[in-house]
DNA sequence: TATGAATGAGCCTTCATTCAT
DNA sequence: CATGAATGAAGGCTCATTCAT
């Protein structure tokens, strides 16, 4: 018995991988909402493989995303113990948001949708990243550098909404509001 | 043959605003991709006038907003010339933007979307509301208000994004967020 | 304008007398769970046609059968009238019913599923056979006649299961038991 | 070799068991049509393992009332040795035999829907409750106590059908329709 | 021109059944 | 033998769009 996982649970995974990324692939090019079949199709399996690893569309779009919405979020006491100022922390944290966001096609409409199929994703940002936020504008603001009403919820919804791209907007033009309006949170001197 | 404008021509255009104001209204509850049935029923007329009078759901969507985006682009000149400065000037505009795409249930969200169809509604914005913005960032520009880099565009299509509400993300939040990114903008001293 | 109905109406109205008809024709082939598309295909229509004529199951196979049962109910006071007895006019009465149900297959089953989709026929039966068959089961007590604790509905109800009809049990095996039964309904002497 | 019986055939056996009692328990909740899923969840095997044991659904329902229908059968020789009629020995045994059909949910229903799958079952009641009940009705008539044409498998079925529950129609109901039915299967006097 | 019935493509979801391990 | 992941047929339902009247 020198396996602890059988080759049949190894298979199961590497399916499951494919169809993750055969999701992402999709979302890429279709957004969140893509139909099932695209993506069942794309992964080269039946679409009952899907709805039994993933029963839901949240559950999809919300494994597709974990993995790089807990790195992001674990940056967060990694950067704020490495920066010169909390600010910059800030900065750099959302920086790093950015990036992901920018490179999901469709991920910021759907979090900004308020759809109720996609309360998982939601509360996995609202679990994961707003406390991670969170800490960072505690430390700001213990710092007397943000300007007063700034909440970490907020703060994301907003960026995610700026992240959403599209014709004669692009990442390069996402980002560059983002620094705009973290900017504007700074408190001036 | 009296009249130069026909009894019909008269009752055409009356049907064409009873549809008007029926997508407003149903904009407003559904957002931008109600069904156009919905619409034809709040009308009282059939699917088929509907097809008739806006071959596509952007031409209505276009036609529902061109009234309210014609009265806000002739708010900057106006603005302009009697606010104390440039930037309040904009400041006061972007307000009256804000104000107008935070009732509009779904417009933003249908801005921001790059949807194909949708293009006229774009081409709208790109001809009308993005001059007048510009006149006024241009007045910022030259009395040195203004963060460089900053292009009617891009910040209309910012602010656009920041208008889309959802749970936990409310018309005082995009408001809040829309005057910190303005804020952003503004050159500090 | 000598036409009250127009030919659209005309035409709808043909339409839906061919579903009724199709529907009615595959209920008694297949049963009342008969998927739509199999109606929609032997109505020579599209589903969406079905669906906007029947909104739910329950409303077509009400539909289906709504004539019938109304006139079923309409024989109760009528047999009550011109029978010799109020036992006899019962015996007649169900002897109607049972002709009614058993010429539709699957509609005792239906019946007797507790189906919840299925309220609207059951409310059909409960509003208008049961209030006949209890005037019947009424002037039989009046006259002695009945054993007591027979309620229409229970009745009802058993007959319309006596006649699920299938392999080696059919019509004939169907009547024969319900009238055993309705021997069974009547006071000893 | 010293076993007969190998400790894999005892395995197997109960494995066979297990679903026997998943698969019963099941049937109580759901009826003899639940998901084959269910019942391997619910039994702690794959659903491999119950097509294996029973190749098809009416396999299994077989073989889950075949001890009790056996005892059911067997229950008819022994109450017309110790009943003081004939008549008094076929009621006691529709009361065994209802009390069987009502405790299990769907059992009547699936009986009674004339499935093409299920002609096993049928077959294990012709087989082995058919006759028993026979030989009721055979005692009965020798006593002229039974009115004519009534055969063991009509009734059966007939019973079968009446014990089909639902909502507004229960246990109680459906045993009084067939005492109400019983009552009307014997001979006046 | 206006109508709205009809159409059917398209998506969702469930579950019986197979088969490689 | 047992497993259960994978498959895909089947059926439900919605709406954009057409077209005969």
């Amino acid at each position: 018995m020198p396996e602890v996982v059988g080759v049949r649970q190894a298979q199961a995974q590497r399916t499951r991988s494919g169809v993750l990324a055969a999701a992402a692939s999709i979302f890429v090019d279709q957004g969140v909402q893509a139909p099932i079949r695209d993506i069942a199709e794309r992964a080269g399996v039946g679409v009952g493989t899907i709805y039994r690893n993933f029963p839901t569309r949240a559950d999809l779009v919300t494994a597709v995303y974990r993995h790089q919405i807990d790195t992001c979020a674990a940056l967060a006491p990694q950067l704020l113990a490495e920066s010169a100022s909390p600010f910059t922390a800030l900065s750099r944290w959302v920086d790093a948001f950015v990036e992901f966001l920018v490179t999901k096609h469709g991920l910021g409409a759907a979090l900004g949708s308020g759809d109720a199929g996609l309360e998982n994703l939601h509360s996995l940002m609202l679990d994961t990243l707003v406390p991670a936020c969170a800490t960072l504008l505690d430390a700001c603001d213990a710092d007397d550098e943000l300007s007063p009403g700034i909440t970490a919820y907020t703060l994301m919804r907003a960026i995610g909404n700026l992240c959403i791209t599209g014709t004669d907007y692009d990442q390069a033009d996402a980002k560059h509001m983002v620094a705009t309006l973290l900017t504007g949170c700074r408190r001036k001197e």
